[in-house]
DNA sequence: TCTGATTGAGTAAACGTTTACGTTGATTAC
DNA sequence: GTAATCAACGTAAACGTTTACTCAATCAGA
C-alpha cells in the first residue's frame, strides 16, 4: 500500500491545535524563550511535542529569520588526505554548535569555486570556510558580505577576510635546524609550488636555520618541483639529477612528504643508507612519511587546531563581531622517525 | 563604516517593481515555465534579475515546495580515505544534478547516527545516502518515508532499504585465484570484521578459489584480526605468531591492504624474499599497498561506480519512482603490483 | 458578428515559523 | 477604590516563493 505520498510532518500549528493554545505560545515554549507561558503549559506542549516527534522546519525557520545555521566549506578536493581530515574537524565542530555544513569540490577551478559561492549564497548560508585553490580569490568571494575565513592557504587577494595558516616557515627551520643537530653537512632543498601558498614559505625557513647555524647558502643545493608529474616521482627524478653531478649530500629536507618519499626510493636505489649515509625529513606528516621504511621524519601540521580556529572565526563573524585578529598562525611540530635518526 | 548589516538580496517582488510586472509573472520566468508571459516581458525580466545579480531565496523555495534540493551523506569518519574519495564522487554528482549535499560524520556511534538523521529531516533534505558504520541501521531511518539508499556497507535490518555494493566476495576470489596461477601452494588468510559489511564475504571468496582448483582448505590458514590494533600492527603480529608454527606458506591473502602491508613487514624482516619465497595479495588498492616495497598487489573497489549508483537510485527515489531493484553490486579488479610478480 | 479558445498577465492564498503588539484578568501600590 | 503592573496568552503580519484562480484582450472559426 505504497498510497500515502508525503510526509508533510506535524508543525507547530497541529501542536497548538492539540495542545489547546496559540502557535506563539508553541513557539515561545520550544524555544525557550524566558517568558510568556505558564510552567503547566510548558509541560503540556513539550509532552505533545515529544510524542508526536516534532522537528521544526528548518525552511521556515530560516525564512523568518535570515538565518539557516549552515555554513559552507569550500575546498579543492575532499578526496585529499589533509583536507579531509580539516572537513572531519570542522564538522564536528560546527555540528557541536548547531551547524549543519556543506562541502563544495572545486577541483582548483575558478569558475566553480565563483558558482560555488553563489549557490551557498542561494541556500543562504550564514558563513563559508575556504581552502581555495586557486591563487587569488574570486570578486565573488571578497566584495560582498557574506562572513568568509580562509584556512590552510593564503590567497594573494584576501582583502579583509581573516586567514587561519599554519606556521610552514617555522616547521621549515625545525627540519633543517634537526639536520644540522644530526650532523649534516650538505643539505638538499625539495620545494614545490602549489597555488595559494605563501610562495617561498618553507625555503625561507630552511635558509633561516642555514644562517642561524652559520652556514653557507647555496643555491645549488635548492631544487624545485615544476608540478609536471606527482610530486614523489618529480622529486625522484630530481634527486637523480642531482646526484650525477657529484655534489656531497648528507641529508635532505623536501617541502612535502611526497618529495620525501621520492628522494628516498632514488637514494636507496643508488645504494646510500638511511640514515646512516644520509638523513631525510620531509613536510605534512602524511602516509608518505609514515609508511616509508624506515619511516621518514617530518614536520607536523596540526589540521584539529586549523579547523577549531577557522570555525571559532567564523562562528564570531557570523554573530557579527569583529575577530579579535585578522591573521592566525597555526603551530608546526617536528616529528622524529627514523630516517633522521643519529 | 561597518553600518549597513544584513545583505537583503534583491527578491522576486524587487524584480517585479523594477520591471513593472506581478512577482508571478517574474517567478514564472524566473523557472521557465511554459507559458504566461511574452517573449519581450521574459527578457526584461531576465535583464534585470541579471543586473541585480538575484539568486532566489532557498529557504522560501524549499517552504513552499517542501523540496530543498539538498541531500545529506552520513558516514563513519570522511577523513577515511575511501569515504572521502566517495563523498567527493558523491558531492560531484549530486552538483551536477543541483543537489548540495551535507555531510554528517557518525563516529560509528548509533546516537549520532539517528541524531543526524533527525537534523537532516529537520533540514529537510530529500534524501539520505547512508554509509552505515553500524551492523544495524537505527529505526529512525527504517521506519519513516525519507528516501535513503545504503552504499559501500551492508547493515543486517535494511528491510526495504536500496543498497549498493562492493562485488567483495569475486574480488577475494580474484586475488586468491591469481595466487594459485602464480604457483602458491600454501595460502594464507587473514580476514578482519567490520561492521556493516557482509561478515564472511571475503572469506568465502578466498574458499571458493581453493575450491575451485581443487585445493585442500586448511582452517589453520585462516587468521581473523580481533580489532584491538591497526590492522597493519595486528596483522604483523597475526604472522609473526603464524610464522613460528612452521607451517609452509608461500602467498598471503589479506583481506585489507593494510593487513597486506603489516605482513609484508613481518615477513621481510624474517628474511623472506617477497614476491620470489612468497607472494601477497591486499585489498581497496588504498596507500599502504600502493607505497609498500615492493609494491603489493590488491583487489581495487570502484568508489566512482559504486557512488554514480547510489546516486542515481536515490536521485530516482527522490522522484518518487521505484528503484528497477533493491540490491547492486559494483564490480571488483584485481590490480597486480609487485608483491605476486611471477 | 458571435462563440469559444488562447494568450498574457494579475490576485491572493499558502508553506511553517517568529515576534511585535494586543488583550485579559489578577495582583499590587497608594 | 483606583491606577499601574504583570503574567499568560492570542492575533496577525511578515519572510520569499509558487501556483490555482481570475480576468481582459485578442483571435480563429462559423
Amino acid at each position: 500500500m505504497p498510497s500515502e505520498k508525503k510526509k508533510s510532518a506535524v508543525s507547530i500549528k497541529d501542536i497548538a491545535r492539540i495542545t489547546g493554545v496559540s502557535v506563539a505560545t508553541v513557539s515561545r515554549v520550544l524555544n525557550n524563550k524566558g517568558s510568556g507561558y505558564s510552567e503547566e503549559t510548558r509541560e503540556k506542549i513539550l509532552a505533545v511535542a515529544d510524542s508526536f516527534g516534532y522537528v521544526s522546519n528548518m525552511a521556515a525557520k530560516s525564512l523568518k529569520e535570515s538565518k539557516s545555521y549552515t555554513v559552507g566549506l569550500i575546498l579543492p578536493n575532499i578526496s585529499n588526505d589533509f583536507f579531509s581530515t580539516i572537513a572531519l574537524y570542522i564538522e564536528e565542530y560546527m555540528e557541536q554548535h548547531h551547524y549543519s555544513v556543506f562541502i563544495c569540490n572545486t577541483a582548483n577551478q575558478e569558475q566553480k569555486e565563483k558558482e560555488y559561492f553563489r549557490t551557498l549564497s542561494g541556500r543562504g548560508v550564514d558563513g563559508i570556510i575556504c581552502i581555495s585553490g586557486l591563487n587569488a580569490l574570486s570578486d565573488d568571494i571578497i566584495t560582498g558580505n557574506m562572513p568568509v575565513v580562509c584556512i590552510d592557504r593564503h590567497p594573494e587577494n584576501t582583502k579583509n577576510i581573516p586567514w587561519v595558516m599554519n606556521d610552514d616557515r617555522h616547521g621549515s627551520y625545525l627540519a633543517t635546524e634537526h639536520l644540522i643537530k644530526r650532523g649534516c653537512q650538505h643539505i638538499l632543498y625539495i620545494g614545490s609550488y602549489t597555488a595559494g601558498y605563501k610562495k617561498f614559505e618553507r625555503e625561507e625557513g630552511y635558509i633561516d636555520a642555514l644562517k642561524a647555524y652559520g652556514r653557507r647558502v647555496d643555491r645549488n643545493y635548492i631544487l624545485y618541483e615544476n608540478g609536471s608529474k606527482p610530486h614523489f616521482r618529480e622529486s625522484a627524478d630530481l634527486v637523480r639529477e642531482f646526484m650525477k653531478e657529484d655534489y656531497p649530500v648528507d641529508g635532505i629536507f623536501a617541502s612535502n612528504d611526497a618529495a620525501a618519499y621520492g628522494a628516498l626510493r632514488t637514494v636507496q636505489s643508488l645504494g646510500i643508507r638511511v640514515p646512516e649515509d644520509l638523513k631525510i625529513v620531509g613536510f605534512d606528516d602524511s602516509v608518505y612519511s609514515r609508511l616509508a621504511s624506515p619511516a621518514i621524519s617530518t614536520i607536523a601540521r596540526h589540521p584539529e587546531e586549523l579547523s577549531r580556529t577557522g570555525c571559532k572565526v567564523l562562528l564570531e563573524m557570523m554573530e557579527d563581531k569583529e575577530p579579535e585578529k585578522r591573521e592566525w598562525t597555526i603551530s608546526t611540530e617536528l616529528i622524529e622517525r627514523e630516517s633522521s635518526q643519529a
